[in-house]
RNA sequence: GGGGGCGUGGCGAAGCUGGUUAUCGCGCCGGCCUGUCAAGCCGGAGGCCGCGGGUUCAAGUCCCGUCGCUCCCGCCA
């Protein structure tokens, strides 16, 4: 015990020789350097002031480890939480520590202090403290330095790596398209305007017809990971103003159940990597994330008879309202054991121009949505490639041919049929890890309201 | 665009039918403690109850307006 404090009592004037961001251990590291030297580096989540005894946890990108000190050491550097530090030290095993490891502070270097108080909780405690969304977003840094809101985002990277991955391997060309565009895509919702020099431009709200172009352009298959912008001045806890597409459309279908088909093998291939890299998000987040087998397929028709039957519910115009899509959701997961759904067939009415129409019933379409728990994350279908048969669509909803000959002489070369879907990336996130707002799933959200940060 | 709810120290909340110095937890500052782990104990600072107006002897509390946030609908991913 004297031993051990005298040990306590030296390190300070030892200085940090050596030490680079190529030695520097990160904390899941450290198992395999057990009795060793090392320098570690991080933010001080917590000091729990023992007396002479003190720990301080330190937390870097990879996790938290506790670091046990002596009461001079944490005053004389004026560690406080947050503060930046390099640390080393030696790696004991010690079952007293949390992780069953801990390290044995030698030296300690400050490269960063707080110099304001800090506004909300970044350590454990904040996970028992309930924050308010505004709060959240309004310290967005420091909110996310909490484990496990960081954790949410990278579950999301991991979402977007799966979809180029997938995707890749099917033969699809990852494009970039522009954002800035003269014609609205698909008519209906609003579009933010932007002062393009002496011209009204807008922003995109959909990657839609470079999509298509591109199919038309020999690429046959492609995808895109791109923001898209939507003016609709919606309040709720599902949308966003500017949100991520996870694009894909594809050429050489025989109808939109090749692009049901193709996203549900993307699904199974990412909820299995979901599972595989962050179990323990889910864990955290308390949710589980079953494969799914086969993802049903029910006319939107149906649908509606299913909900007047079972819930007494009456959906007007064959589209169904939120309530509709939760009730949907609960029976299939009662009648399918599934928590994912395709509604299919949607009336033409509620779909866009381009959207391949039933031979058998022109009134409705060969489109589908694609629900999870409760919320739509998709929306897709075959589009027209006949081109007289789209510059009839086109005039038949009263738009200016002219504005479009862009996208619609794409179709007068030669063009395969094709279909295609867009995923919401951070609906998708929303539904996984059970968030009760979208805005906890946008690294940034853009609101009505909120421009920054 | 329509409807509901909420604004109380840095954060999260309590404050019943209006009634002395506005309460609690966390955080913050200082002190004590050699195995804490949502550490503990002791002490302290910090709020004109979003803002404006009104009713009243008296307003955090009631009324009106306003701003902000939030949820739902429409629309959508």
């Amino acid at each position: 015990m004297t031993l051990e404090i005298y040990i306590f009592k030296l390190p300070l004037i030892l200085k940090l020789y050596g030490r680079t961001m190529k030695n520097r251990v990160f904390i899941n590291e450290l198992k395999p350097n057990i009795g060793k030297k090392v320098t570690v580096g991080g933010w001080v989540h917590n000091i729990r002031d023992q007396g002479k005894l003190n720990f301080v946890l330190l937390r870097d990108r990879t996790g938290i480890v506790q670091i046990v000190t002596d009461d001079t050491t944490v005053r004389s550097n004026d560690l406080r939480n947050e503060t930046v530090i390099f640390a080393t030290g030696t790696v004991i095993e010690d079952e007293r520590a949390e992780n069953g490891i801990e390290i044995r502070l030698e030296a300690v270097e400050v490269l960063s202090r707080p110099v304001k108080p800090l506004p909300i909780l970044v350590n454990d405690k904040a996970d028992y403290q309930k924050l308010e969304l505004e709060t959240i977003l309004n310290n967005r840094v420091l909110s996310l330095r909490n484990p496990r809101r960081n954790k949410i985002f990278k579950l999301q990277a991991s979402i977007i790596d799966c979809f180029r991955t997938f995707f890749r391997e099917k033969g699809f060309t990852e494009i970039t398209t522009p954002k800035i565009i003269a014609t609205g895509t698909e008519g209906g919702t609003q579009l933010f305007t932007v002062d393009y020099f002496d011209k009204l431009a807008f922003l995109a709200q959909s990657p839609q017809f470079y999509k298509q172009m591109l199919v038309g352009a020999g690429y046959e298959r492609v995808f895109e990971v791109g923001h898209v912008y939507r003016a609709e001045e919606h309040n709720t806890s599902r949308h966003l103003n500017e949100y991520v597409s996870l694009d894909y459309e594809m050429g050489f279908i025989d109808d939109e159940n090749d692009v049901m088909d193709m996203e549900e093998e993307f699904i199974k291939y990412l909820f299995e990597e979901i599972n595989r890299r962050h179990g323990d998000i889910l864990t955290t987040y308390g949710q589980n994330l079953p494969i799914p087998e086969k993802i049903p397929r029910i006319p939107v028709k149906e649908s509606c008879e299913i909900l007047e039957k079972e819930y007494n519910k009456v959906t007007k115009g064959y589209d169904l309202d939120p309530e509709g899509e939760k009730l949907i959701c609960d029976w299939a997961k009662k009648n399918y054991n599934t928590e994912l759904l395709f509604l299919t067939e949607y009336p033409k009415n509620k779909r866009p121009v381009y959207t391949m129409p039933l031979e058998t019933n022109p009134d409705f379409t060969r489109s589908f949505d694609l629900l999870f728990r409760g919320l739509e994350i998709t929306t897709g279908g075959q589009r027209i490639h006949d081109y007289n048969m789209l510059v009839e669509a086109f005039k038949s909803r009263r738009l200016n041919v002219e504005d479009f000959n862009y996208y619609l002489d794409t179709f007068a070369y030669g063009m395969p049929p094709h279909g295609g879907l867009a995923i919401g990336l951070e609906r998708i996130t929303q539904q996984i890890l059970g968030l009760s707002n979208i805005r906890e799933a946008s690294i940034f959200p853009r609101d009505r309201n909120r421009l920054t940060p």
